[in-house]
DNA sequence: CGATCAGACGCAAACGTTTGCGTTAATACG
DNA sequence: CGTATTAACGCAAACGTTTGCGTCTGATCG
């Protein structure tokens, strides 16, 4: 900036703030300062820049991990509106306990950012006091931590939706795939999901078997793995609620391979508004991640540019039930023969009922 | 710092040094000092030590999309071992020719980083040229730019060694999946996967005809709408090669709903090692996307550390023959009448032939 | 025409580290 | 015991901005 300043004749102060199009600087001094900085191709140094302003220009997303279409959807939308609000976006992985302690205990983005988002990571409840230290906006995307401003849909409604949407259809004996990718941290909506599926279980006088409810290890056949234990009971569930679409997408694989006709014999539905899921056309609870994303971001450009750490709490998405043709009515007979080998009734130019549902407020 | 420096009773340049485990420090006083620093919940400002020592600890990660797998592995191999190298990592999406320009142009990371990966994108000659400014070391992951070192397979190898395998398994009509997401971008991976199907073709004394490459704008259902046009020719091929294995899913499906038995009367095989791939049984030739991020990371940590800039300018990662049983023999018959309606062949356990090829040297 | 005012610009003190150099004290050696 | 050596530490100048305040110039108004 000084080589600048010289050249142009000036001060480093009138350079500062011709730059950045402040007052106080004359209109032909404003043009020779900038067209010299481009001659000198000239760029700022953002260290001494936000040394001497106090704030990064920089927001850490925090992520249990990147490969997985959820957390890559949520941060592939954040990114977007944080670059364009002109922030610069930090990613951290935090798989394993081990590197979530660390990064809790070092708090490694204190001062590097302006502030966190949380993407739908479980975390404890020691850990979680901790990041009253992060001298940062936090914010939590995709479900709920604490106090934390939040953005997420309702999970418990999305639990009872399932439901009944299944037993509005006439089934009587439903399933619920879930995959346990908390390590024993709590998580909001696999929690609400859960509640929300036992609860509307309650309300409608259905049975709730404790085996329907079938937990995996996070893997890519979580969902084939969580769908053969189904199947292997004496009398499986004629209906499965998936937690997510890429359960779903696994047991929808294991039911092609098991020769059971979805919907004739089995419906399944999922959560999230997975692509692949559309693909292979399986209904689901589209839950707008993109949107989701989208609008943490934008909370986070307005809290920054307020200055003040105001953050409306709780930020409500809605969900859609968009009906792909992987739920049907219930089988007639209770133990009724093997049905046809197929695979789904739904080819392609899937119907989008797109049965909207206002979203609920908090649980 | 100066906090820590006064209630220590030391110098701040004690302190510095104290802390960062330098010479020149006792060891009482190392002690006390780390003590006070941890008292008062002292973290160092990234942005003073920076502008003092000159390197900025940061590196960018750019990439065309993040919601994908290929660049989601990628991304995540990659943050993983520069993490653990000490460096926090920007992430920059550049979907869409305006926010590549706008990134070449304003070269935004100039002085933001200290290096800058590009991970698998397509860029014009002209962008390529800016990247000199970049001041900071350029390396590329997933393909080839310019004279920029690189990590990446061998993608002509993978064209020729695809259609040696469907040809030793007496296929005689077989196609080409393609998507073009490059926006008329040179993209060396596509290009070169492509020549190498071409060069085999002509070397096995294979028909090679035109309106068995087809190419479809990316998007999920991009390879069931590719596959779908195959199928509508007057003599479809029996053998298909699919650029990714997301375009292999795609057309698998399609296969499905079509009622068309794999690999009875068609064979698929793709590339990448989508472990959705796997799920469905594809056969496909792993390209190690992990190996090659974490490649790419240790060159950036390597380069980083010696300050130099000397970067060993090509790296070929290894690929391997994943049979999974999605490719068969041809069928025996030209014109053979509809196969048994039904899916992949190898419902699960699938068979890992694992053919390793050694990477070949460059194109 | 003198006083007032506003706009344009320079000055210099921060911002929080790092690091070369100088000083001090303690130890070792003759 | 005096001197050379070394380790420990303080001092202060960078690093490249931002920004409050002061000064100067030219214009406006009574």
């Amino acid at each position: 900036m000084a080589d600048v300043a010289r050249r142009a004749g000036v001060s480093t102060g009138t350079v500062s703030r011709a730059l950045r199009d402040l007052p106080g600087v004359g209109d032909e001094t404003r043009e020779l300062i900038k067209a010299t900085a481009r001659e000198l191709h000239y760029v700022i140094s953002p260290e001494a820049s936000q040394l001497s302003r106090g704030s990064t220009g920089r927001v850490a997303i925090v992520v249990p991990r990147l490969h997985n279409w959820f957390y890559a959807e949520m941060v592939s939308a954040l990114e977007r509106v944080l670059r364009d609000g002109g922030l610069d976006v930090l990613v951290y992985q935090l798989d394993g306990e081990a590197k979530r302690l660390h990064f809790f205990d070092a708090l490694p983005s204190r001062r590097k950012v302006d502030a966190v988002v949380l993407v739908a990571l479980p975390v404890l409840t020691v850990e979680a006091e901790r990041l009253d230290f992060m001298g940062a906006q936090v914010l939590v995307a995709g479900g709920r931590i604490r106090d934390f401003p939040y953005v997420g849909v309702d999970d418990h409604a999305i639990g009872v939706a399932a439901v009944e949407h299944l037993a509005a259809l006439g089934h009587r004996r439903i399933g619920m795939l879930r995959t346990s990718d908390t390590e024993g941290a709590y998580w909001s909506s696999d929690a609400e999901r859960s509640r929300g599926f036992h609860d509307a279980l309650a309300a409608a006088g259905l049975p709730d078997d404790e085996a329907y409810v079938v937990t995996e290890p996070y893997a890519v056949d979580a969902g084939a793995r969580a769908m053969r234990r189904l199947l292997a009971l004496p009398e499986p569930p004629t209906a499965v609620f998936a937690y997510s679409d890429e359960l779903a997408i696994g047991a929808l694989r294991e039911l092609q391979v098991a020769g059971i006709d979805v919907p004739g014999r089995m419906s399944l539905i999922g959560v999230d508004g997975h692509p692949t899921a559309d693909l292979f056309g399986i209904t689901t609870f589209d839950q707008h991640v993109g949107d989701q994303g989208r609008l943490t971001g934008q909370l986070v450009l307005d809290a920054l540019a307020r200055g003040d750490g105001a953050v409306l709490p709780a930020n409500r998405v809605d969900f859609d039930l968009v009906d792909r043709g992987s739920t049907g009515p219930a089988p007639a007979g209770t133990g009724a023969g093997r049905g046809k080998r197929g695979v789904s009734a739904q080819p392609r130019g899937t119907r989008r009922a797109r049965t909207r549902r206002t979203a609920r407020g908090g649980a």
